[in-house]
DNA sequence: AGTTGTTGTTTACGGCATTAACTGCGGTGA
DNA sequence: TCACCGCAGTTAATGCCGTAAACAACAACT
């Protein structure tokens, strides 16, 4: 008969840290799957239900760790945004750009984080009503956006006007903006089209990098990320630096 | 004891077609970590066991799924184009609007469906480097890409020039045109990039759109869905249809 | 009629989430 | 000092899961 890990054993008790980092370290080795309860626990070197005493389910705990990537990739992203900033006096085509690319690193040294954030939702796990996933992911989001806000507001680039958009996506948008608060005030809806777009394309190439569903035509689809920024740009009044 | 049904009360034996419907039903009713083995083989009146006369594994099962799901998709949209050629006269460019808006409308009808072939990879279903499910990806990926092709044929669009693509990618870009077959011979490299950008934009709209990811912002996701083609259609040298 | 191959079942192993009941310990108040 | 309470863990159990091995019923062929 083994003897279980006794209290005295155990240096100290589990902080919901230390449960969400080894989960962490676990989705990393070996995968979303691979992130259970079970796991966790023998991990800690202590047993599954105990950690009932930290987080109602499962699916409680995957939706605060799925809440920290988001909240370390948007702090990775406006780091990078700021070092990009002071290299260049504050240019603001240089901060978009630097973002965009910081994104794509960080996706490609984290696809397994990646996957959790912008993949499938994971079997049992509701991202999409839950409080603390929508608040960062919206920070997330916030973090592109100021800085295409700020570029309009710097250098206006040309949006669809209100009335010559669809009605039935106007009202949405209209929708959208009151949820955004004070950030989106007085903002054209074309604008926030446009941030959509942006978004759309930046998202597309890039799951498709992550998850390798390019694998039939690339190996490496960095140029293609560069093609799409080249393609893009214009969208917000941006010519992009071509290196050639 | 509850006595397990004999080979007298199945009506006849099983087959590989029954248990793919059966795992596409219960893929349907109840999402993708719904399709275990225990359940397809109760939902069929038989034991999980069973079924490895027929698949190796779970994994090999659900590949076939995800092959069958691929032809009946692009069997679709081949029939959508068709009936577009066929309405229109054999025009070109319905054509392919036709099929992007099929593959909409395929995808929000089957989300659970779009998630297996597209979404993140289920743990331990390794699509990739697998025979079956290659070859239908790719039946599908040409579906696209003909139409594109036969676009450009007839009125050739821009595209960039084999030097002006930076080295890199244009040596994958020929690996790939030769992975091509016949199909591809003598085919320029930046017609290739056209049609994975198209494909790019085509496959983040739609992606974003089926797993939710923009609830954040739309509900109907629609409109954007249409925009996203008039920004594309310049591409491949067409110009969408506005109906306003 | 006996043999063989096909198509199932039963049983078993280890892993999973979750619940309920229990235990050892620290601290607190009498 | 001692009884008590609550915290942080345990064990045990339920019912899922994929998979493997042994076994049983049946059909067809010799």
């Amino acid at each position: 008969m083994v003897q279980a890990p006794s209290r005295r054993d155990r240096a100290r008790t589990a902080t919901t840290q230390e449960i969400k980092q080894t989960a962490r370290r676990i989705l990393v080795q070996d995968g979303p799957g691979a992130v259970s309860l079970r796991a966790i626990a023998r991990e800690m070197g202590m047993t599954a239900p105990a950690l009932y005493r930290y987080f109602d389910s499962h699916e409680e705990l995957i939706k605060h760790v799925i809440a920290d990537i988001f909240t370390e990739l948007t702090d990775d992203l406006r780091t990078a945004i700021e070092s990009a900033s002071a290299s260049s006096g504050g240019n603001l085509t240089d901060k978009v750009i630097a973002a965009c690319w910081e994104f794509r690193r960080w996706s490609l040294t984290h696809k397994r984080e990646f996957g959790m954030l912008f993949g499938t939702p994971l079997p049992g796990v509701n991202v999409e009503q839950d409080e603390i996933t929508a608040d960062r992911g919206g920070e997330f989001g916030n973090t592109f956006f100021v800085l295409i806000l700020e570029l309009w507001r710097k250098h206006p680039f040309p949006v669809t006007a209100d009335e010559a958009i669809d009605p039935g996506l106007r009202q949405q948008l209209e929708r959208y903006r009151d949820g955004l608060g004070e950030l989106g005030t007085g903002l054209p809806l074309g604008l926030l089209l446009i941030f959509l777009r942006c978004w759309t394309r930046l998202y597309g190439t890039l799951s498709l990098e992550v998850f390798g569903h390019l694998g039939f035509a690339l190996d490496d689809a960095g140029p293609m990320f560069e093609l799409m920024l080249v393609d893009t740009a214009p969208l917000i009044g941006v010519e992009y630096p071509q290196q050639r």
